[in-house]
DNA sequence: GCGCGGCGTTGACGCAAATCAAGGGTCCGG
DNA sequence: CCGGACCCTTGATTTGCGTCAACGCCGCGC
């Protein structure tokens, strides 16, 4: 495992929010330009390495997070180490938002990160000031309650094959942003999969041998193809549609 | 099956939102005495019969609900008609905060409700006058994203039984408000409810029949009595917390 | 070069929960 | 009062996925 070491690299002064590239994508985009040294003043950038916390369920949550580079895991755990994978958080991506006292989730990086970090107190302050941002918040909010549903479905009702179709289509049309005019062509695309067997097992709620099994089929009838374990080409994007949907 | 048919009741001017019993736990906590006629003034009240649908899932969500009375549950369809449902919402509840133009679940009521409806470009401007009602909903969003990641862990990773567990200790903890000094303490409590089996088995992940045994054999165990089918005593609160944290 | 630990795949087997099936209770309309 | 539509429960059987086990691959430290 990993040692517990302080994270924190650099003032985020040094390299300030004006140049940040994840910054269309995150939230800090409801910030003016002329308000920006404000929050760069608040932040602190820390460099999590692969397979790095930093994050633990249940510690006092005393900051934000914002997500500037690299992929992140966020998990739940029950005593007996059973555990859920309750999404993958990338750039751009805001973590921290409960209201609690403490995080209810854990974080762990599962590519080398660049995380933004606030202190709570501070932001609340920030938040007063700019309710821009918290309008953007809460449209944030609001889509990941709706992914957060499309996942329920997934874990209660859908069987491993589609569990699987439903993970591979969500991967695809989430990093190729298509024009429109070409959604439906069944075209073949990559997809990069940063995670391990055993973190796409706990996310989808298996096993890592059925993810496995489920792969070796799937790449049998052709809908998919595995270049090599982290990368999978869809063949048929209709077809595993159809099945991530439960239409066949 | 219901036929469909204008819900719409009563314009909320007729009771205003200053004698509403459904205030100090609903979002409308958030508005001033002195502005509540401008909210009253956009409200309209629905009285959804038991059983009775009131969003539907995929259509133009063009309002924003919120419970006085009653309760409805929240789910989504795949299209050979397996169910999930996503959540119970009573009594404070609001529903439609999703950015889409799509409502992303459909709900319906189980048993007779009492909604207050506002349609949602009134309520945007409404938003912009009231900061202290945006930061309010981004507190509730924040809350059900924590509930939602803890289904999650439920809907991948737990047995029938600690789901049951689960949802048991939850309602318990939900509907009787207890002080903090008996917290640990291990008397019996009454839960409600007001779902069936097969409510409850698609809000766990689980089949009728399931639920039942399961219901069964925690009789069976003592944790539980059950008066009636939708009345649950809970003998063994800190057993069945245990259960439901996969202690045992 | 070699041993080792982590990761992914595959096969044999077992089990928890689904499916199939039957029966009893309650409510409601005619 | 009776028939039918739901509910809920219980039993018998099936099955999808988990568990256990073995093996190959790759990267890394020595």
């Amino acid at each position: 495992m990993f040692h517990t070491r302080p994270l924190v690299v650099e003032k985020s002064a040094i390299e300030p929010c004006s140049a940040c590239a994840a910054r269309p994508y995150s939230v800090c985009s409801a910030i003016d330009d002329k308000d920006l040294s404000r929050l760069a003043a608040l932040a602190q950038i820390i460099t999590p390495a692969a397979g790095r916390s930093f994050i633990e369920e249940g510690d006092p949550a005393e900051h934000f997070f914002n997500i500037t580079g690299g992929t992140a895991k966020l998990f739940k755990l029950l005593p007996d180490g059973r555990r859920q994978i309750t999404g993958f958080a990338g750039v751009g991506h805001f973590l921290g938002l409960a209201v609690s006292t403490t995080y209810a989730f854990g974080a762990e990086a599962i590519e080398p990160m660049r995380v933004c970090r606030f202190s709570r107190p501070r932001l609340r302050s920030l938040l007063e000031d700019f309710p821009a941002l918290e309008r953007r918040l809460l449209e944030v909010a609001s889509n990941e309650l709706v992914m957060a549903q499309e996942q329920m479905l997934l874990l209660g009702r859908k069987t491993a094959r589609e569990r699987v179709a439903s993970f591979l289509i969500a991967r695809a049309d989430g990093q190729t942003p298509r024009p429109a005019y070409c959604t439906h062509v069944s075209r073949p695309s990559a997809v990069w999969l940063p995670m391990t067997r055993s973190d796409i097992a706990d996310y989808l709620g298996l096993t890592i041998e059925t993810v496995s099994r489920t792969f070796t089929r799937l790449r049998s009838e052709r809908l998919i193809e595995t270049p090599s374990p982290s990368e999978v080409v869809i063949r048929d994007h209709a077809g595993l549609e159809r099945l991530a949907t439960g239409m066949e």
